[in-house]
RNA sequence: GGUCCUGUGGCCGAGUGGCUAGGCAGAGCUCUGCAAAAGCUCGUACAGCGGUUCGAAUCCGCUCGGGACCUCCA
């Protein structure tokens, strides 16, 4: 049995995974700012780390996922404009603070449920650690690597760098961050411009705003996950995940912060999550080209050709490697959702049949059905390698295929193999990958009238009355049903998507 | 400007020295009342140039292209 390896960003490289307390796992991953809705870039993390979730409690552990709501909101300009990013959207919309927060908190469960996600262990809102972020920043205060400055809050990342490595994580040379010169304004707060805030004061016409040692303001952008990261999962804990945008400056922040408090690297293995590009280009806000979760999945967008169902977009994502870059395009999205079907409509014939000991076992193929199955957890143990997981399930399909329509003999595998393929099916494609059917024929009425149709054709079909039988089939065709028949006077139908 | 990543067949995308990735689309065949599905077969891809090597998509160099971060960002 091989060995999980994550690659550690801090190392850049692949590394054996050895959680700090046998059989539990701590896991941060940076969630949501639900100052809006969020989009398909956003669906990378949060599928890419279910799966993570998953997979390590597939392996025995005990997995404390803690993953954040930022719900305080962070600048959206630095300077004399610096309004609170929720406030501000707030004013506009007219709407409460929290009003907002909720409805787009709610948004994002509802998404999270859709992708089939599961929920983290722990869902801690920036808001309700307020306390553990001002005490946070006081040990750093105390330490000596934070000042005071105005109503403001600043980490010291001059003195920080001068004993520790700052920017270990990022790659970043900490001489160029403190060369760098910007022409922002209040500026003039910081000793040096490479600082980062832990607290602002606010402004009077912000309306997200606590008391605090240094007057009334609000938490800087990266101490709540430092706080909220510390408070459940420790000093010290294994893995912490998010987008490979946020390793700097958010991630390298984190780790000065929870290093001066706690005294140690508070991430054994950082993990980042490539982006999604749409034509070659990050999608994000700032480039004005993002598809919301919602219409993707109404299909309301100019961009987009068709609706797509939640569950495609997570094969979607899936079908890559998490650290490379994904390319959207309605094509790629069409071509998933026809692979899903594919795998899924074999998965399903196969939790529908049966080992029969009939023919000979054909020791070839016995042997390659064996090596398939047994590689998926090898791909898997290879940095979470979905792509090479997908691919061998789909080289398993035709043999499945053949089994169910009786090109390949029933007893072709030998009843252990076949078994065991049937059980590591149910694990990988559903339990690990998360995966489900699109159908949406989950309805028993619908199913009894289905089963009346079928009935009725077989019937004509028998008398050779094709045109009863083709009026059927076009006529539920029309209706969005496709019936298809079967080697051996089968039918089966499926709701197109 | 600095740091880093990347360029694979029509599209998406695995793959870091020699063994068919896979999906979608396309072509042919089989099965079938027809259709669909399914099965079989096929394209023989690795930006360009040069180098290392018995052998490179995979290592090195250069050129060209794309991107990320340096500012909120999954």
């Amino acid at each position: 049995m091989s060995q999980l390896k994550i690659y550690n960003s801090l190392t850049r490289q692949k590394e054996v995974f050895t959680p700090i307390t046998p059989g539990h796992v701590g896991m941060y991953v940076c969630g949501p700012t639900v100052s809006g809705e969020s989009h398909l870039g956003h669906a990378r993390p949060y599928i890419t780390f279910d799966v993570v979730y998953r997979y390590l409690t597939h392996l025995g552990n005990k997995v404390r996922y803690v993953r954040n709501i930022t719900d305080a909101g962070h600048f959206e300009e630095e300077g004399r404009e610096a309004e609170d990013k929720i406030s501000k959207k707030a004013v506009l919309e007219k709407l409460e603070p929290m009003e907002l927060v909720q409805k787009y908190t709610n948004l994002f469960h509802w998404a999270m449920e859709k992708f089939n996600n599961i929920p983290p262990s722990i869902e801690p809102t920036a808001t309700g650690h307020i306390v553990e972020q001002i005490g946070m920043i006081e040990q750093i205060i105390e330490a000596g690597y934070a000042y005071v400055s105005n109503g403001s809050v600043y980490f010291d990342v001059k003195k920080y760098a001068a004993s520790h490595d700052y920017g270990k994580l990022s790659g970043r040379v900490i001489e160029d961050l403190l060369e760098t010169t910007r022409e922002l304004e209040g500026q003039e707060e910081k000793r040096d411009t490479a600082d980062f805030a832990l607290w602002k004061n606010a402004a009077p016409e912000h309306i997200m705003r606590w008391k605090s040692p240094w007057g009334i303001g609000f938490p800087g952008w990266h101490i709540e996950c430092s706080a909220m990261a510390t408070k459940y999962l420790g000093a010290q804990f294994d893995i912490h995940g998010g987008g490979m945008d946020l390793l700097f400056p958010h991630h390298e922040s984190e780790i000065a912060q929870s290093t001066i408090c706690n005294h140690v690297a508070p991430v054994r293995y950082w993990v980042h999550n490539n982006m999604i590009t749409i034509n070659g280009r990050k999608m994000g806000k700032s480039y004005n080209n993002v598809i919301k979760l919602t219409e993707l999945f109404s299909g309301d967008h100019p961009l987009l050709a068709k609706a797509f169902h939640p569950m495609v977009i997570r094969f979607f994502i899936l079908q890559t490697q998490y650290r490379s870059t994904l390319d959207f395009s309605n094509e790629a999205l069409q071509a998933a959702e026809k692979g899903l079907k594919r795998l899924w409509d074999a998965w399903e014939k196969l939790k529908a049949l049966e080992y029969v000991q009939e023919g000979t076992v054909d020791e070839n193929l016995d042997k390659k059905v064996l090596q398939l199955v047994q590689e998926l957890e090898e791909f898997m143990n290879d940095d979470f390698n979905t792509a090479k997981v997908l691919a061998n399930l789909f080289e398993l399909v035709p043999v499945i295929n053949s089994m169910k329509d009786k090109l390949i003999a029933a007893g072709a595998l030998k009843e252990e193999t076949f078994s065991f393929l049937k059980k590591q099916l149910q694990l990988y494609i559903e339990d690990i990958l998360g995966l489900q059917g699109v159908s949406e024929a989950d309805n028993d009425r619908l199913q009894g009238v289905m089963q009346l149709l079928i009935d009725i054709r077989k019937e004509a079909k028998g008398k050779k009355d094709f045109a009863t039988s083709d009026k059927i089939r076009n006529q539920l065709a029309q209706l969005g049903i496709s019936l298809k028949d079967e080697k051996g006077g089968e039918m089966s139908w499926s709701v197109e998507g």
